[in-house]
DNA sequence: ATCTTTTGTCGTCAGTTGACGACTTATTTT
DNA sequence: AAAATAAGTCGTCAACTGACGACAAAAGAT
């Protein structure tokens, strides 16, 4: 019973070994922990116990304890991680790129976006801490949001020739009528088990049409109706 | 210390008294258990624990087991009241009714829609049970909207004279492009601390008249293309 | 007034859950 | 090979949480 059952003795196999339970170093370890976590908070809420999340990791529950001081400051990273990391910096750039129509513009972005941040597990995890009411870094994605709202609503109005209203809060609106309706695309196909028979790249493709074709008549008697650019 | 403080006897006060603990009839205690239930359960979720409620309440944490033989029985009836509860069945009528313009329909139809479904109560309540697995209700539900939307769609499209493509799923998607902008809307509202300045009734007045306007672009080269009708 | 029923609370129990001290085992250093 | 360091587990503790038996007291019935 002292050996392994096996009997192999491999002695440079740095990284993985067959029999037993794996040996990492603390980088890998933590490493692989936070994308464990990340999954499984998701999943079950920022709520879900340590003793389960260990299970998933294959590690013990102690473990955990020796990367992370506490379960908050793992919840927190592993927020931070999965909320903030996959924004792009170049999406402002694309977005104001006037040699395309902007429809198409707005077609690639979205379509970038919903693979990128509107994942199962960045809106459940993002929904699950927007319920709890502490929560973590919103004023953040909240100003980056913003600016892609402005930039957005600017750009069509550009193209279309349309003169926006003075009051910024009414010109985001303006844009969250596209952006809420992608956003909640990805609600209905992450949290309610929806049908998904209609590919996501289609359902994008044609609100952008309809959010293209109707701004002018949307923004018309919205708020400040002064037409004169 | 045998009688009450004031020495007050009223002989006659069946519903409320004053000092000491409140005594209700079996029926009202229930009621208003329930309606606590709601308000706490939406706000920390079902995984909200019973002392919690119970002090909310005003009661003891026992008195709840009087009335539901379990945590899992209240929530339940919790659940099936207040997310069933405010579907109205006079809407399909008022949207069909041809006489008047379908963004005037539209228009009362979410503004009414909003205020006695989007809820902050509903909506995380509905939330909540969403991304817990263990779906309540979801068909009911998901039934009910789905007849919403296909009315929503067939009458935006009998007014515009447009031709709507034959796959239902793809109708459906059409119907979302509003609704899903409505419900984020209401997400906005309650979930995220958004500023809040732009009135609910503009913002969906706006929406209704994007989405219109918007429509045939939409529909054209959404799927069955075929113009005719 | 006395008895009965109904409404309500206290205290407690078993199973969880976050946290951590003490110990074991593998890898690296000397 | 021995010592030192790093990776990992076991077992346990205190606080929490759902559930419930036993008891207290108010309201109604006789």
């Amino acid at each position: 019973m002292k050996a392994k059952s096996t009997g192999l003795k491999i002695t440079k196999a740095k990284k993985f070994r067959v029999g037993g339970r794996t040996r990492l170093p603390r980088a890998e370890r933590r490493e692989m922990i936070l994308n464990q976590a990340a999954e499984f908070f998701s999943e079950y809420g920022l709520t879900g116990q340590t003793r389960p999340l260990a299970a998933a990791c294959g590690i013990s529950q102690r473990l955990l304890y020796r990367f992370f001081p506490n379960k908050a400051a793992l919840t927190a990273e592993v927020y931070a991680r999965t909320i903030l990391g996959p924004f792009k910096g170049t999406w402002l750039a694309d977005l104001t790129d006037r040699e395309r129509p902007v429809a198409e513009r707005l077609t690639d972005f979205y379509r970038d976006y919903a693979e990128t941040v509107l994942t199962r597990r960045w809106l459940r995890l993002f929904l699950y801490s927007s319920l709890a009411e502490g929560d973590m870094a919103p004023n953040y994605i909240a100003s980056i949001i913003t600016r892609l709202l402005e930039t957005i609503v600017e750009e069509v109005a550009a193209e279309q020739d349309v003169c926006l209203p003075e009051d910024v809060a009414l010109r985001h609106e303006l844009g969250w009528t596209l952006h809420g309706t992608v956003s909640h695309m990805a609600i209905r196909k992450h949290l309610y088990h929806a049908s998904q028979s209609v590919p996501t790249d289609d359902i994008i493709a044609f609100h952008v049409r309809s959010f293209v074709a109707g701004f002018k008549a949307m923004v018309e008697g919205a708020g400040n109706p002064r037409p004169g650019s």
